[in-house]
DNA sequence: TCTGGGGTCCTAGGACCC
DNA sequence: TCTGGGGTCCTAGGACCC
């Protein structure tokens, strides 16, 4: 199979609606304001260059790149462009697509060559929304998502059983996806620093450290082995979130209560959507300077809104009065259809 | 450096039941 | 009295992804 992945996605997409922005950084997250608090969603290569990369705060970003273009996030404008993207990976023949993210997608294809077959969905992506893309080719889907990496930008790599541990075997654990930071620091403190390490380890002992599943997990993921098969089944979401980062922080209950109050109208905005009842609530709270603390609430299956703000609100009774808060969430747990299988998600588990 | 917002799944531990 | 063993459900929290 193979995994799409376009290149600098975000940065692209709005370098074409500005084409003066061509050859410049573009830093594009939050609001495009670097005195608040928000995170890097993409950087363009030249950005990039100066050691900006998704995920690190704009503040930080924007002053290790000073004549950097900030841009506030626009997701509708992402979203059309993915939309064009996957609509012509859908059109190649006998493609089988699975949709990871607004940049990312599986394509499963039986073809004699595959480089070739690769070389044609770049075409027509390159031909239909003007964005590059890198192609990776593997026998599973953990080779396949692996390999892109080597074909940056616009590139094909391919990853097989045989050179699997030739290419990635000498590379540290946490290139692997699925195992980040945290588990690979425990992975280290077992004496498992690579690829190479993890693929030789007895898959049971991995079990005392992470569990009956992750354990064993860990262990293919090492090899990478792992499903095979491209899963175009439509997605369907477990449950819809909100979030809000408040730029000073909350610290008045009155305060608190519009907030969860606020972010109840808009999770029930999107679950609504669905036409699938509530199950339960999770009230995500982040105190300043940074720790943060769930609390969950199974409720009987309504659709009524009322009774989901008051269940919301009953569990903002859980948050700790004079502590000042830096984020509220609010996430909403649907029943799922009956056909619908489990297991399947688009970034974690089930292959 | 000081950390968004939207998702999913796994695990531990307590409550409860027989 | 001073305490088994297995199962399930629920909550809290951790980890990962884009």
């Amino acid at each position: 199979m193979l995994h799409v992945d376009l290149d600098q996605f975000i940065a692209a997409v709005e370098v074409l609606r500005h084409p003066e922005l061509a050859g410049k950084p573009v830093i594009v997250g939050g609001r495009g304001d670097p005195t608040e608090r928000a995170v890097v969603s993409t950087a363009s290569y030249e950005a990039r260059a100066f050691g900006v990369g998704s995920g690190m705060p704009l503040r930080i970003a924007a002053r290790k790149v000073p004549d950097a273009v900030l841009l506030p996030v626009d997701a509708e404008a992402y979203l059309e462009a993915s939309e064009n993207v996957m609509a012509t990976l859908r059109a190649q023949p006998g493609a089988v697509v699975q949709v990871l993210g607004w940049d990312e997608a599986f394509v499963g294809i039986t073809a004699e060559d595959p480089e070739a077959y690769a070389r044609q969905i770049q075409a027509a992506v390159l031909e239909r929304t003007q964005l590059h893309c890198s192609v990776g080719i593997g026998d599973t889907l953990v080779r396949a998502k692996n390999a892109t990496d080597f074909g940056k930008p616009a590139g094909v790599f391919r990853l097989t059983k045989e050179n699997w541990l030739d290419v990635m075997g000498a590379k540290p654990t946490k290139e692997l996806w699925g195992v980040g930071n945290k588990i690979s620091g425990r992975l280290a403190k077992l004496g498992i620093q690579t690829v190479a390490e993890l693929a030789a380890a007895d898959p049971p002992s991995l079990v005392p450290e992470f569990g009956p599943k992750m354990g064993p997990w860990y262990a293919s993921l090492g090899r990478g082995d792992g499903s095979s098969t491209v899963d175009d089944t439509p997605w369907v979401a477990r449950g819809h979130s909100r979030e809000t980062t408040f730029q000073s922080n909350l610290t008045e209950p009155a305060q608190i209560h519009d907030a969860v109050t606020q972010l109840a109208g808009d999770v029930l905005k999107d679950v609504a959507a669905e036409g699938r009842p509530v199950i339960g609530l999770t009230l995500k709270v982040r105190y300043a300077p940074f720790t943060t603390k769930t609390h969950a609430r199974k409720i009987p299956e309504t659709f009524d809104r009322d009774e989901v703000l008051a269940r919301a609100l009953d569990l903002a009774g859980a948050i700790e009065a004079g502590r000042p808060i830096r984020l509220l969430g609010l996430r909403a747990e649907m029943a799922m259809p009956d056909d619908a299988r489990k297991g399947h998600t688009p970034t974690r588990g089930g292959w």
